[in-house]
DNA sequence: CCGTTCTGTGTTATCGGTAACATCAAGTTA
DNA sequence: TAACTTGATGTTACCGATAACACAGAACGG
């Protein structure tokens, strides 16, 4: 049983095969009862088209190769959410790869997805493996990078600085009077978002004149809520006095928040703690997080409009003239880092797991 | 500037391009000399095989499509995880969608999909459209329906009963000794997993001829962790007396927990709560959640390894003698469903609403 | 020592569409 | 009305790899 073909349509519609061809696309110069007639004898046939046989012919794949670290993630979730939105209507499909953190397995990953000749490149920011980097740079196709401003870019930019973006939340925490301010980040995390992160925690507190060596270093990413809690009593063991911390993600930042209710420590009142993200997590605890708040859907929206207007333009991948485009980030303050009011006293019971303001 | 192809490597190595085909695939009998020299060749001239023409002339896709309702999942991710784990070695790339919980675009990527000619279908079990059933049906290759077992399934499943697992973990707050039971669950879902979460509900609260009223229906699906506090304060507000509650999955249960937390109200002294799924957030929780446990990189994994077995085995797409696989859930009893110990007291905060059982 | 099996490699014929150009009838303009 | 445009469709020649078969020479077995 062989599987239907364009030109089986085109025999039964007594037409060529380019008629069949123009009518199932939106290529113009067809007369409407033709193509009324062809999309009949398709529905009836069942026929679905070859696109890999379209690809070969038109050598246009109509992929776009995506690189993210992590499916489970909002914010990658968002971001591919946000380039298939853009891409698909346009007739482009979205090609996703997860690279779990992992430089090599980025590199295997960028080979293998060219070899299907994607039309445009999306790779989170990440110090490439120089493999990795020649690949993208040869392979004559729009290349963004996103999630973060690299220092030299490969091609477009689609993000924004994760080291202001924290260096902004840690003036915050300065700005509530806190002066013991702890970092729980990652380890291993290279050159990478994590890193920016506590790079702009430190141009903060230096800008501040304050103490900065409370870094805690808790797992490799990606850091999930209990090693932030395991993390948080570390620091709290090693540094009882501290008074604020940022945390590299609101899930981080939760698990300290649950430390320190397991602990009997008040949030905010005994320490502050902000997150990075805005993730549903530092909405909903309570008390509820203060946090970055970065829009992985407009990051995800950016890129892909970038992309097809990179397409539609030049035949040239257009990287030479890349294009920088930066997404708002944002402070949302909440219950964990507001300022003990007056009348809320900051009582520290010994052991007993209850307290209240 | 032409982009390098096989013929070139093979001009230059003085041999024909099936040589040089073969000695870029494991493809044997190839002299160590021979493909040697080859392969130096390729990294000289970067050459990076062409796929689309790989596929086109070899009339095999290296594709397995995936359709997911949502990657900001760890269910859905972990999945995808496990599949990619064990397809990539076999050199299957995984084409991921994902519907949005929704019909027609679930629909929409299956036509998009198989245009790609796919060696295999991976989809969420859903109420597909008719066409979309058919759609899979005559594609002629594995289709496998994972994350529940469909009445009617397409082909093979991968998967679990949602309906018994929310009835065993209904029986288990049953067993507290708790007797007025609600459950807060998802709108418009019908047929889908949270469907059938709560018609195992019903079946345990039939089965222990208890109240059968209390079923909130927050929001379409995906139900986030600020609806599930919603629909707990209105379940309060309903049903004051509600002495426990099966939430369709732990970001709705620790949603419901934090809204017990605002009001004031004991979990599990005065509300036990249960979630579904095993999220990071129902181990973390302050008190955490007994959730209902799944792996989903179980699922993938599973799914991975039928479908490579079925594309070694027949030629056939092996849907007539379809395989059903069921993996594991278990109950995972956590802090929001303990029994209140003699020792630890039942203390209520004068603050607002009160009851007990 | 000759027929047979391996090894390693080459030849040929596609796979199923699409780009580019050709064609031809009908309408339109000068 | 001749020349030109426009609209609808057809013809031809691929795109870049691989399947399938062909074929020499080396190794091997009797």
């Amino acid at each position: 049983m062989q599987r239907v073909k364009m030109a089986d349509i085109a025999r039964a519609a007594g037409v060529s095969t380019m008629t069949v061809s123009r009518a199932l696309r939106q290529d113009g110069r067809i007369a409407p009862e033709t193509r009324r007639k062809i999309q009949r004898l398709v529905r009836e046939f069942g026929y679905v088209p070859d696109r890999i046989a379209a690809s070969f012919s038109s050598r246009r794949s109509g992929f776009v190769g995506v690189l993210v670290p992590s499916l489970n993630n909002t914010h990658f979730a968002e971001t591919a959410a946000g380039l298939q939105n853009a891409l698909h209507p346009a007739g482009l499909q979205m090609l996703l790869g997860y690279t779990n953190y992992n430089k090599a397995q980025a590199e295997q990953l960028i080979e293998t997805m060219l070899e299907r000749r994607p039309e445009a490149m999306v790779v989170t920011y990440d110090d490439h493996t120089p493999r990795a980097r020649r690949l993208l740079v040869e392979a004559g196709i729009p290349v963004i990078e996103i999630w973060e401003i690299p220092p030299k870019p490969i091609g477009h930019v689609v993000g924004f600085s994760n080291r202001r973006a924290a260096a902004a939340m840690t003036t915050h925490l300065v700005d509530l009077g806190r002066r013991r301010i702890a970092f729980i980040g990652e380890s291993d995390d290279g050159g990478t978002r994590g890193a920016q992160r506590r790079a702009g925690f430190l141009d903060a507190l230096r800008a501040a004149r304050l103490d900065t060596r409370r870094l805690l270093a808790a797992a490799p990413p990606p850091i999930g809520m209990m090693q932030g809690r395991e993390a948080m009593a570390a620091l709290l063991a090693q540094f009882p006095d501290t008074d604020a911390v940022l945390c590299v993600s609101d899930p981080c930042a939760y698990g300290a928040v649950s430390a320190c209710l397991l602990a009997g420590i008040s949030v905010p009142d005994d320490v502050a703690i902000a997150g990075f993200g805005n993730f549903e997590i530092s909405l909903c605890s309570v008390p509820s997080i203060s946090t970055v708040t970065i829009s992985g859907l407009a990051i995800g929206a950016e890129a892909g409009g970038l992309i097809l207007r990179l397409l539609k333009g030049g035949s040239d991948d257009g990287n030479h003239s890349a294009q920088t485009i930066l997404v708002d980030t944002g402070i949302s303050v909440r219950g964990s880092t507001l300022q003990p009011t007056t009348t809320a006293k900051t009582v520290r019971q010994p052991r007993p797991q209850r307290r209240h303001r």
